[in-house]
DNA sequence: TATAAGGAAGGTC
DNA sequence: GACCTTCCTTATA
């Protein structure tokens, strides 16, 4: 996984970019060359600030200097319109922005933007999945219930660090959700709304293309670990609150700022905002009184059953998995 | 004041 | 019965 360190390490300006299918010219993603993929806040009027956002593993891999096609893709145009830039997935439209290559580099460019591409669809795809499990919901916005949609709302509003716009899509289910248009989303909310409509349209296109794809190639595109097998095959079982927590650890760049390893060889990890993580579990368990205080009463019942254990040198929201994995 | 630890009772599956 | 959730008291940094 990335590192989420980059943004402490002078990583300059850096031009979020939606990824978009020229087939359905529906946003995929964000890439963020710093750190998170997300929207331009402060074309939303928002002050700077972490932003998770659809999360690309495979973007911290693919640095500049050995992927000179992502920088070409960061710089090839100053920011569109807002709220958001836009860029077709088609080698010939980056072709366009360059000087004419050669026909062998215009192989070679259409080989690694396909790579790229195919990455980039693998970790949405898989970013979604891990939000179903933890959720425990469908990948499907259409199939959402009310209750799950409210989730799914609450979910993005702490993921994003919104103000509440939960309440202002109440009593709709997903498939209310998925007719309305654009403007109907700002009309609801006018700041985040353009946001949420985007969000939303990447999880349409996920659970889109997941019906595309056989079920052997979403296998091999989900975490390689039992438990999110388990999960895949049996995705109404009760989640224990061990396995949510690992789940969050597992997503760095999602998560890191309210839990992160700090060895994850030995299965330690710190819980560095209790009250988000409490958060997040009780919009999981559908309990929205949790808090800090039952969470970690909680975590406490895994001493006597060997799960989870405070370190050898106890330090406060510190906590250590017996049998990492 | 926040966190840690653990007892006790109750709810849900 | 397992697995929390809720409430509580006491201790500690």
């Amino acid at each position: 996984m990335g590192s989420p360190g980059c943004e402490h390490m002078g990583c300059t300006a850096h031009l979020p970019l939606y990824i978009s299918h020229s087939q359905t010219d529906t946003r995929m993603a964000w890439l963020d060359e710093a750190e998170d993929i997300k929207p331009p806040r402060s074309m939303l009027g928002l002050p700077e600030l972490s932003w998770p956002g659809v999360y690309l593993p495979c973007y911290d891999r693919l640095t500049i200097d050995e992927n000179p096609l992502v920088l070409r893709m960061t710089e090839a145009e100053a920011p569109a319109a807002p709220p958001y830039r836009t860029l077709e997935l088609s080698p010939a439209k980056i072709s366009q922005a360059q000087d004419p290559p050669s026909e062998m580099e215009g192989q070679v460019e259409e080989r690694c933007l396909e790579q790229v591409q195919t990455m980039v669809v693998g970790e949405v795809l898989k970013d979604v999945d891990t939000a179903c499990k933890l959720l425990n919901i469908a990948p499907d916005p259409l199939d959402w219930s009310s209750v799950h949609l409210q989730k799914w709302l609450l979910w993005t509003e702490h993921l994003y660090r919104l103000p509440q716009v939960s309440t202002m899509f109440q009593e709709l289910t997903g498939r209310d959700l998925c007719s309305m248009t654009e403007a109907d989303f700002r009309q609801r909310s006018s700041q985040f709304g353009d946001m949420l409509y985007a969000h939303l349209d990447i999880w349409r296109s996920a659970a889109s293309m997941k019906e595309r794809c056989p079920p052997e190639d979403s296998k091999s595109a989900a975490d390689d670990d039992s438990w999110s097998d388990e999960m895949c095959n049996f995705p109404s079982q009760p989640i224990h609150l061990w396995q949510f927590l690992r789940e969050l650890l597992l997503k760095p760049h999602y998560y890191s700022r309210c839990i992160r390893w700090l060895n994850q060889e030995k299965g330690i990890f710190k819980i560095e905002d209790s009250a988000h993580v409490a958060r997040l579990w009780g919009i999981r368990k559908n309990r929205p009184a949790m808090n800090y205080d039952k969470l970690s009463r909680s975590i406490r019942q895994y001493y006597k059953k060997g799960i989870i254990r405070k370190p050898d040198v106890s330090r406060r929201l510190v906590y250590q998995f017996v049998n990492p994995v």
